[in-house]
DNA sequence: ACAGTAGTACGAAGCTTTTCGTATGTCAAC
DNA sequence: GTTGACATACGAAAAGCTTCGTACTACTGT
């Protein structure tokens, strides 16, 4: 399953927060800087041969919706990106974020939470 | 500071790992596929005018050195991630991160720990 | 000196991504 | 039925990345 590229990701954000779509509406809601309307309708087509987005052609104008949620989409993202630069060490991966990006108590008593609760559960394989 | 590309990190890798080495030493130390010396020359002299390596033209072989070390680039590269593709959110990044790849009771204890040192010191600066 | 070996420099092809122009189709209303 | 608004389809240019071929230079051994 490819991946979507970058101006794909934008698009793609749109679906998700707007619902299914078309084109013009996906444009218009496109953050800047701004991109002509052909530009987005080819990304749609391109992103319907990948299998990114199912159309529905029933109306005037075709409307477009994601095909994968959020969650996976974004989560392959991250899998992919961690086995690419880090070569699959997420721990390192997240050392290097957690330290120097704006994270508030409340989102570092979460995830401290989260990992709690990991540990407990069998979230992932435990130490050989 | 422009950051490297996919086959650009590859190399740095190399570099990383063996320090200052020639093209020949860099082609042969790169995990397969296997690509060809004047491929690996040729990124190396780009990655020169990107700054992203040191030249020592002194010996009869030219000597590569990484310009910046793993922890700066890995860093800068993880950040510009979670910035295009979670719009800043770490949390998020984190939260999808953890649960789907393999992470052993230590790491996980040790990311407890670096939290729980983090909320101690600065906290984390929060734009808002 | 000559051939062989090992190096650098560089142009350019092939690919992907992103962008848009232009051609074309369709509907509605005058 | 012609015009205008709005839609899709598609070709192709521009830019960046990766790859390599080819040309050239310099050292080494016979």
């Amino acid at each position: 399953m490819k991946p979507p590229t970058e101006a794909e990701l934008r698009i793609l954000k749109v679906l998700w927060g707007r619902g299914a779509s078309t084109a013009r509406e996906v444009q218009a809601e496109l953050p800047p800087p701004e991109v002509g309307y052909t530009t987005v309708l080819k990304l749609l087509q391109i992103m319907e041969k990948k299998r990114l987005v199912n159309v529905d052609r029933g109306e005037r104008a075709h409307t477009y919706a994601a095909r994968h949620d959020r969650e996976a989409t974004l989560g392959g993202l991250a899998r992919d990106f961690v086995e690419r630069i880090f070569d699959g060490a997420t721990e390192e991966m997240v050392l290097h974020l957690v330290p120097k990006t704006s994270l508030d108590t409340k989102e570092i008593a979460n995830l401290r939470q989260r990992l709690a609760a990991l540990r407990k559960t069998s979230g992932g394989r435990h130490d050989s």
